[in-house]
DNA sequence: AATAAAAACGCATAATACTGCAAATAAAAT
DNA sequence: ATTTTATTTGCAGTATTATGCGTTTTTATT
């Protein structure tokens, strides 16, 4: 079961016994004290390789007590060598993807925009992402005590999503898009012809209240009929920039989201051209 | 130098006690005073060889107290040779590569796999990249003039292959496991039931050439299978520090392999096991 | 809801670390 | 040569750390 550690397999027979329970591995017929740093290194590599460890295990091969890797593996987790999870820990994926790759344009609206769409969030919701910065500035400053299931068809949106405990993750898979970094294509469509979401935060293109929502790319525009499509309520992301906003192909009318989200205050005169639709302003 | 060295000598030979309690080795049976500067070298010596040492050890070898030792190591931590710690010191790297935030564990190994791997690649082909480093690796290792189709379960392998412009990247969608990061459950396997490539590149958790390829995580092993169900041909990508390792749950026999890939030569000793089986070394 | 496993907590103890100090002596100054 | 000053070292006492153990609390699973 643990071929990998032979290295120490011959360890202790009639160990001295070093310090207060420290188990001490022979080495040419010479007591070696394994030191706290020695014993750390070695659950990192044994989590590197394996991509996960079981606390029972390491303790057993090492000849420690389980609180004594519980420990390490606590300090390495604060450290963020490692995750520490239930019964063992795992390595850290690469979130590094997580970490802001480009400054993001006009962040600071987008935070408020995303703060905003958070008080929309129920504790066991079934929810929907979209790509774009706006959104995956949400998915960001989700709480994280916050249980929820989130499709996205966006891959950083997913990343961010994973470092959340209590979010379980769905991918819409296809064709990915270089540019947005989404699925794209019949098959995502086809996915989402299948689900039904609560609440689904997308961004878009332009935005008029009176051409309703329009894009540039026509995959886009089919790709996002089908995500109303899979929502009980839509909410639209959009910083006050775009408003009255056109492009060449048509998402939706106004009248299809039920909230849109800027970082407007709700009463600003921009948003007046709005009221006449049934839309709740946030 | 030496000049001290005689000076010591003179004194032993008289039989007057140096210093208070200062120590003194035996070379060619004369007495040598150490110098402070020495038995710090002495130290640094024993850490570069054995990456580490016990401040125990070093009093009793060289017999001074303790606390000298400790104030020599403290010392030298001081000045960055190396790095104390409870019990004794460490040299620096020996926890350099956990510190590295997102290094990857074996990287140059993984790297020589990811290389040999891509010879097989042939332009238009397509293909299946399965989750983890050593896969990681060949993903970002594949030349950019290569036209491509790429299916894979991993968040970050799909990021790293939209960064080729010649690489069409399909995702498998589904549940997304936070621990690899890739897809998984019912609805991945089943459109790896949908699609056939003429490579798959996978990694393992465990393999031996009796048992096979094992897994810690049955999910892992279900989505295996169904990688190697949906491959003309599979490929395993395998650091030799994992060969004559199992777990639990069965992906395959090794025979369901056609190539194995690690970053020994083909020729070493350490694969002698899997040449019983119809298997490619590489 | 019941149960088993794991984690957290507090405690005891042994090993180790630190501090101030005095002895020895090397180096410098006289 | 002698005195002074600074350095090195060991020692004793105290503080801190590492570890295992038993108990309680939390978590995951059935």
């Amino acid at each position: 079961m643990r071929f990998y550690y032979k290295k120490i397999e011959y360890k202790i027979k009639n160990g001295k016994k070093l310090h207060n329970g420290l188990f001490s591995i022979f080495v040419n017929s010479i007591a070696i004290f394994m030191l706290k740093e020695e014993r750390q290194q070695l659950i990192l590599n044994e989590v590197a390789l394996h991509n996960r460890v079981l606390l029972t295990d390491i303790a057993e091969s090492l000849d420690v007590s389980i609180d004594t890797v519980r420990r390490d593996v606590k300090e390495l987790d604060g450290e963020n060598k490692l995750k520490k999870v239930h019964g063992g820990a795992v390595s850290l994926g690469f979130t590094s993807y997580g970490a802001r790759n480009g400054t993001i344009y006009a962040l600071e609206e987008k935070t408020k925009i995303a703060e905003k769409a958070i008080r929309l969030l129920k504790q066991g919701g079934v929810i929907f992402i979209d790509g774009g910065t706006t959104c995956l500035e949400l998915a960001r400053l989700i709480p994280t005590n916050l249980e929820l299931t989130c499709f996205t068809l966006s891959l950083p949106v997913a990343f961010e999503l994973l470092a959340k405990p209590n979010i379980d993750v769905i991918f819409i898979g296809g064709k990915i898009s270089r540019d947005a970094q989404i699925s794209i294509g019949s098959h995502a469509i086809h996915q989402l012809s299948e689900i039904k979401v609560d609440y689904s935060f997308i961004g878009t293109g332009y935005v008029d209240s009176l051409y309703g929502l329009t894009e540039f790319d026509w995959d886009i525009v089919q790709l996002k009929k089908a995500v109303i499509k899979a929502s009980k309520k839509t909410v639209l992301l959009c910083i006050s920039e775009k408003l009255n906003s056109q492009h060449r192909y048509k998402t939706c009318d106004i009248n299809a989201i039920n909230t849109m989200i800027t970082e407007l205050e709700p009463d600003n005169n921009l948003l007046n051209l709005f009221r006449n639709h049934d839309i709740r302003l946030l």
